[in-house]
DNA sequence: CTGAAAGCGCTTACAG
DNA sequence: CTGAAAGCGCTTACAG
C-alpha cells in the first residue's frame, strides 16, 4: 500500500508550522528537558514543580503546539483509535445511532472512531488487516441488519465486539436487539389498550422477524388470546427492499375475513405506512378502528405519518456506547450475548 | 489528553503476536538489512533482486506481518487519515452518502476517513486541534444541511474543502448543491410533463429554499408562465422540524381556489408525503389530476408512497467523492465555489 | 524533582 | 544492488 501520490497539503503557514512544532522545540525555549515537557503536558501525575509545569504549558500554547499522535503511538504500539468494520453499515439510516453511540463513548476516553466498509467481494481478513495497520486500541464489528456472523477462526481474537449481530461460534461478545423481548412488549400495550384481534404482518426470511413472531406467540399466549395471523409483508423468502409488497392484499383480506382485526402489528415503520395507506382506502380510521404498530422508529416517517406512528425503537445508539464501554473496559468478560431492550415511542396510531 | 485508563486488548495470542512483527524480524529471516525489506514490501520502485524481493515477501506474509502507519507516520509527518469535522453530520440520513462518497475515492488511495462530530458548546478550533493531533493527511468541513460558515480565520487554511456548505469569505474551495439549477430542471420536467399551473411548498428560512425559489420562478418566466405561488411548509420563519406543519391548510386552499394547480412541487419528500395525504383526502388523484415532485430523493420514504415519488436527489455522494479528490490532488486549485447538480428520480407521480 | 539516553518501527539520505 | 546509520517525535526506564 505504497502512496505514490502529491496530495493538497495545508497551505497556510502558520497552521503547517504549528504541526511542526515539537516537544523539544518547547523544551529548548523553557529551557528544560523534553521528559519534562512530556510530562507536564501529558503527564497528569508526573510531578514537578507547579511553577515549572505552568512555564511549560504557557509556551506549549504560546507556539501552538499540537501532539503528535503519531509519535505517541508508534512508541505505545497502538494508536488512539478504535476501527469499526462493517457489512456496508455505513449506508444505513441506522448506521448513525450506532456510530453516535460509539463516538461519543470513544471521545470521553479521547479516542477517535474511524470506520471502514467491507465492500463486497472483499475477504474480512483483508479488511481487519487493512484496520490493524492503523494499530487501532480496538476493532468492533458491526453488521447494518440483526444476523448471523461467521468470524473467520483467527480473526475472532482481533475484534472485541460483534454489534448487531452474533458471532456465530459464540467466542465474540455480541451485542444484539432483543427482538423477541420488544415484540412482547408492544403485544402487551396493545392488549392493555383493549386490542384483543391482532394481526402482525411480519418481514419473512431475516432473523429478526423470526424472533419478533415467537414474542409475538408468547405474549398472546400468555394472555390466552389466539393470533389472528402472521402474514410476510413480501413474497421473497428472502427479504429484500425490491420485493413485491403483500401488504395491501393481506390487509385486504383482513378487513374482508369474518375475523376484522382491531390491530395490525408491522414488521418496520415503511410496512406501518402501506397499511396506513390500505386503511384509508378501505375507510378505516386510525387508531378508533384499528390500531396500528410497529418496529424502527424511523423518525422521519413515524413521526410524518398521520396519525403519528406508534413504534418500537432499536436500540442501535444503546449497542453503539455499550460497544465502546466494553472496549475501553479494564477486565475483558467472558464472551457472551447481550440482547438490549427495545424502547416504545408512544404517538397516535394506537 | 492523557489516556489512563485499561484497556481492553486483543486477546487471541497468535493476532497479538502479528502486530509485533516489525520490519527488523523479517530482516533478520531473510538475511537483508531493514532497508531491503522497506523497499521489498512498500517502495514500489525500489530496484532489487526480483529473487531477494519474492524471499522477503514470502516470509512476511508467513510471520503475518502488518504494515505499521504509526511508525511510518512518525517519519513521514502524517497519517494516511483523512479527517471530517461536522456539524452533527453524523445525525443525518444524508451524511452516509457524503461519508460514502469520501470513503470510496480514500481508500483506493489508501486512506481512511475518521469523523470527528462538532458537538454543541465545542468551538471549532478545538475540534480541529483534536483532529490534527493524528496529523492527517487533509481535513474537510462538512455540513448538515446547505448553509454558510464562518471559518475563523486562523482555521481557513487547516481545513482543505468545504462539504455542504460555504466558507463564508472564500478562502476555501467549497461543494455545495446547485439548489437554483436543481429547483429549474424539475420545473422544466413538468412543463414538458404538459403541466402549466404550478405550485411551490417551500421549505422557509434555509438557504436552499431561498436558492430553490429563485430557480423556480427562473424556470417558469423562461416559459412565459406565471407561478400559482409559493407557500412555506412550516410557520417558522427559521425551519425546524418541529415546526407545525401548513401543509395541509395550502393545499387546501389552493384545491377550494379558482386557479387549482396542476402540479405541486415540494421543498422535500415529508412535504410531499403530507401533500399527497392532503391530495387523498380531498379525493384527487396523483398524477392524473395534480402531478407531485420534490426535492431529496429519501429513498425509503419516496419509494413506498403510492405513487412512488418523483424527487431530485441531492448530489451528497458526488460531493464527498469530488471533496476527497480535491483533497488528494496535486494541484491545489485556488479556492472556489462549485456547484453540484441534481439528479433527477422518475418514478410515478409526476 | 529533573536530565540524558534508549528505544518504538519505520523511511531516507549517505556510503559502498 | 545492498547495508549501516541517522532521524521522525514521542515515552519510559535509568540515573542523579
Amino acid at each position: 500500500m505504497a502512496i505514490y501520490l502529491e496530495y493538497w497539503v495545508i497551505d497556510n503557514p502558520t497552521e503547517r508550522a504549528k504541526l511542526t512544532i515539537s516537544l523539544s522545540d518547547i523544551a529548548e525555549r523553557a529551557g528544560v528537558s523534553v521528559k519534562t515537557v512530556s510530562g507536564a503536558l501529558h503527564g497528569g501525575s508526573a510531578r514537578m514543580s507547579d511553577e515549572t509545569r505552568q512555564k511549560v504549558k504557557a509556551i506549549a500554547e504560546e507556539l501552538g503546539y499540537v501532539t503528535n499522535l503519531a509519535a505517541r503511538g508508534v512508541r505505545q504500539g497502538w494508536l488512539p483509535l478504535v476501527g469499526v468494520v462493517s457489512d456496508g453499515l455505513i449506508t444505513s439510516p441506522f448506521a448513525t445511532e450506532i456510530v453516535r453511540g460509539l463516538d461519543g463513548a470513544a471521545r470521553s476516553a479521547g479516542m477517535a472512531v474511524f470506520a471502514v466498509n467491507h465492500s463486497t467481494g472483499q475477504s474480512i481478513g483483508s479488511v481487519l488487516d487493512e484496520v490493524q495497520q492503523f494499530r487501532p486500541r480496538a476493532v468492533a464489528y458491526a453488521a447494518m441488519y440483526h444476523k448471523d456472523v461467521d468470524l473467520p477462526g483467527t480473526l475472532a481474537g482481533a475484534v472485541g465486539v460483534m454489534i448487531n449481530c452474533r458471532e456465530a461460534a459464540g467466542r465474540v461478545t455480541s451485542l444484539v436487539p432483543d427482538e423477541e423481548g420488544g415484540a412482547r412488549e408492544i403485544i402487551r400495550y396493545l392488549l392493555a389498550a383493549g386490542r384483543r384481534r391482532i394481526a402482525f404482518i411480519n418481514l419473512p426470511g431475516i432473523l429478526a422477524g423470526t424472533l419478533r413472531e415467537k414474542g409475538f406467540r408468547a405474549a398472546l399466549e400468555e394472555a390466552s388470546i389466539e393470533p389472528l395471523g402472521v402474514f410476510p409483508a413480501v413474497r421473497r423468502s428472502v427479504y429484500s427492499d425490491r420485493a413485491p409488497s403483500l401488504v395491501a392484499s393481506h390487509v385486504d383480506a383482513l378487513l374482508a375475513s369474518g375475523q376484522k382485526p382491531d390491530a395490525i402489528l408491522c414488521g418496520n415503520d415503511r410496512v406501518a405506512m402501506e397499511v396506513y395507506a390500505a386503511l384509508a382506502r378501505a375507510g378505516c380510521r386510525i387508531p378508533d378502528d384499528i390500531a396500528v404498530a410497529s418496529f424502527d422508529n424511523q423518525v422521519e416517517l413515524a413521526s410524518r405519518l398521520d396519525p403519528p406512528l406508534t413504534t418500537m425503537a432499536l436500540p442501535h445508539r444503546a449497542m453503539g456506547r455499550l460497544a465502546m464501554e466494553i472496549l475501553l473496559a479494564g477486565q475483558p468478560e467472558p464472551p457472551h450475548l447481550r440482547k438490549l431492550p427495545f424502547h416504545l415511542v408512544e404517538r397516535a396510531s394506537v
